[in-house]
DNA sequence: GACCAGGCACATC
DNA sequence: GATGTGCATGGT
């Protein structure tokens, strides 16, 4: 599993160069975007975000500020407006209450410890913790998404009743614990989902085609 | 006008 | 533990 892992990867990297995750200016983008783009098109969470930085409240503390109903209608595009402004505003009390404020703080936390309390709050479940961890944090993580998990299923390395902790297992055990591999790793398994695995009758172009 | 897109919480059985 | 549903916009 090891071998065929890295053997993926080269060629991944080989094919598409490197990715540069997340698509975001500073960490705290990085995490409203983890948020936004739950079930969400990226494009759609791109407006959102463009909204807020017109708005100049970008940060912990210009979104702390404003109304949970100002906040959604600044969000709009990304969909369900009304659910992720509070998911937002969980978070940042969290970040206030606990941290003072400070990403930094944060993510000084253990990193078991420090993914836990991700869990806790309200809104984030495994994918967006891990995106945090990860794309903010800088902490060794493997993110699984849709396309992760598509590219899995079509490459047989999975079934479909496979776990969020399984896939991720799949990852962490037999990879060595690098945040640039594991930011580079997923970035590239997007970027071939996008491209190859949406539809079954594309994997016949598949830069992985004839692997075993 | 369906169908889809970088989830998650909650109700019900 | 498994299954179903609400949340909503914008692109194809």
């Amino acid at each position: 599993m090891k071998n065929k892992l890295l053997l993926i990867y080269r060629k991944l990297h080989k094919e598409f160069g490197p990715r540069d995750w997340w698509p975001a200016d500073t960490p705290f983008e990085v995490i409203v975007g983890a948020i936004l783009t739950q079930n969400t098109a990226w494009t759609n969470v791109e407006k959102a975000i463009r909204n807020l930085k017109k708005a100049k409240c970008l940060n912990p503390k210009g979104l702390s500020e404003l109304s949970n109903d100002r906040l959604a209608g600044l969000i709009r595009p990304a969909g369900y407006y009304n659910i992720k402004a509070k998911r937002l505003k969980n978070f940042l009390k969290v970040l206030q209450k606990e941290f003072g404020g400070s990403l930094k703080r944060l993510f000084k936390l253990p990193l078991k410890r420090l993914r836990e309390k991700l869990l806790s709050i309200n809104g984030i479940g495994p994918e967006t913790a891990d995106s945090i961890l990860l794309y903010a944090g800088k902490k060794p993580i493997f993110v699984i998404d849709a396309y992760t998990k598509r590219v899995l299923l079509r490459h047989g390395m999975i079934d479909d009743g496979a776990t969020y902790e399984q896939m991720q297992a799949i990852f962490m055990k037999h990879l060595p614990r690098s945040v640039k591999l594991f930011n580079e790793y997923h970035a590239l398994i997007v970027e071939l989902a996008k491209g190859y695995c949406r539809k079954r009758a594309h994997c016949t172009l598949c830069p992985l085609k004839g692997m075993k």
